[in-house]
DNA sequence: GCCCTGCTGATACCGAATATCATCATTGCG
DNA sequence: CGCAATGATGATATTCGGTATCAGCAGGGC
C-alpha cells in the first residue's frame, strides 16, 4: 500500500524568505561538480527559493531586474540538470520549475491557489513497472503529475 | 491488480496510409459540435492520422505545405481541445501530439524508435487518490507518460 | 597578486506560435 | 436552387520565449 506523505513548501501562497542555508547548500553542490560560485548564480539560487509555488523562466527574470536575461536562463538551467530544480508540468501544458528537495516524487497541483506540494513515497512505479510489463514493454523512468485542490483550498 | 492491453498504432515505424473512415469520424464528430466541415480541416486530420509517431505542428506544416500555417495550427488546437488528439510529453519536456483513440489512458514511449503506444485499464487513478487524500488533497485528475523501450526495440 | 578560464550580460538572432484582416467557402434558410 | 450570414482560410506582421555571440569581468588555484 502506498504511504503518502506530503511537505508543504509555504504555509501560504507567498514567497517566503530566501533562506541562506538553502543557497549555500546548493552553491556548495554546484562547486562539488566544479562550478563556480558566482554573485549572479546566487541570486537566481535565491530567486527561485523565494518562490511559494512553480515559476517560470521569465518570472525569475522579472525577480532579477539587476541580473541579465541570459545569467537567468543559463543559471535555472544548470539548476534542472544538476537535479537543485525540477520541472512541473500544468494540466495545460505550461512547463514551470521548482526548487527541488531531491530524491523522486511527484507533486500535488493545487489549481486554486497553484502551489505544488510533493508527493512522496508513492510506489507507483512498481505497479507501472508490472502493467509496461503485461504489455511487452520495458519501463525505464516515467512522468507523474497529479491535478486537484490543496487541503487549504478545500476547506477554507 | 492492473491489467494492461496494448494498442501499437501501426506495425512499423512509418506513416500509415491515413484511413478515410478515421477522418469522416473526426470531422462528424466536429460538425456535432458546430465546426464546418472543410477541405483545409480534414486535410489537417488526415495527415495527422498519417504520422506515426508522436508529431509537433511544424511537422504536420511540413506534411502540408499546401495548407497555412495558421491553419494548420488551429486545426490542432481543435482537434486537441475536442479531445480528438492527445498531447505526449517526451523525457526531455517537448511536447507533441497524437491522435486519440478515445478514453483515458497512458502512453509507453519508446526512446528507441519514438513510438507511443496506448496503455489502458491501468488503475494508477485509484492509487493516486488514495495517496492524495492522505495528503489532505482532492484529487481531480492526473497525468502520466512512461518511458523505456518497446518490445520490438528490446529485442530486434 | 597573477593568470587562466569560466561566467556575465548587452545585443542580435532564431523559431514557434499567435494576431490581423481581407477574402473565400460552407451551410442554413427561404 | 441560390442567397446571405458567418465561420474558416491564409498571407503577413508581430509577439514572445529562449539561445548564440562575444568582449569584458571575476572567481579561485597557484
Amino acid at each position: 500500500m502506498a504511504v503518502a506523505s506530503v511537505v508543504r513548501h509555504t504555509g501560504h501562497n507567498h514567497p517566503r524568505p530566501p533562506s541562506a542555508a538553502v543557497v549555500d547548500d546548493i552553491v556548495r553542490r554546484l562547486s562539488r561538480q566544479g562550478y563556480r560560485d558566482t554573485e549572479p548564480r546566487r541570486l537566481v539560487i535565491s530567486a527561485a527559493a523565494a518562490q511559494g509555488r512553480p515559476f517560470t523562466a521569465e518570472e525569475l527574470c522579472a525577480a532579477l531586474p539587476c541580473v541579465g536575461r541570459a545569467t537567468v536562463y543559463r543559471g535555472l538551467r544548470l539548476l534542472v540538470e544538476t537535479n537543485q530544480v525540477c520541472r512541473v508540468l500544468l494540466e495545460d501544458g505550461e512547463m514551470r520549475y521548482q526548487l527541488s528537495r531531491g530524491g523522486h516524487h511527484h507533486h500535488l497541483l493545487c489549481g486554486a491557489c497553484g502551489i505544488a506540494s510533493d508527493l512522496d513515497d508513492c510506489d507507483v512505479e512498481g505497479m507501472l513497472q508490472n502493467a509496461a510489463r503485461a504489455a511487452g514493454f520495458q519501463m525505464n523512468g516515467h512522468w507523474l503529475e497529479v491535478y486537484g485542490r490543496c487541503g487549504d483550498c478545500v476547506r477554507p
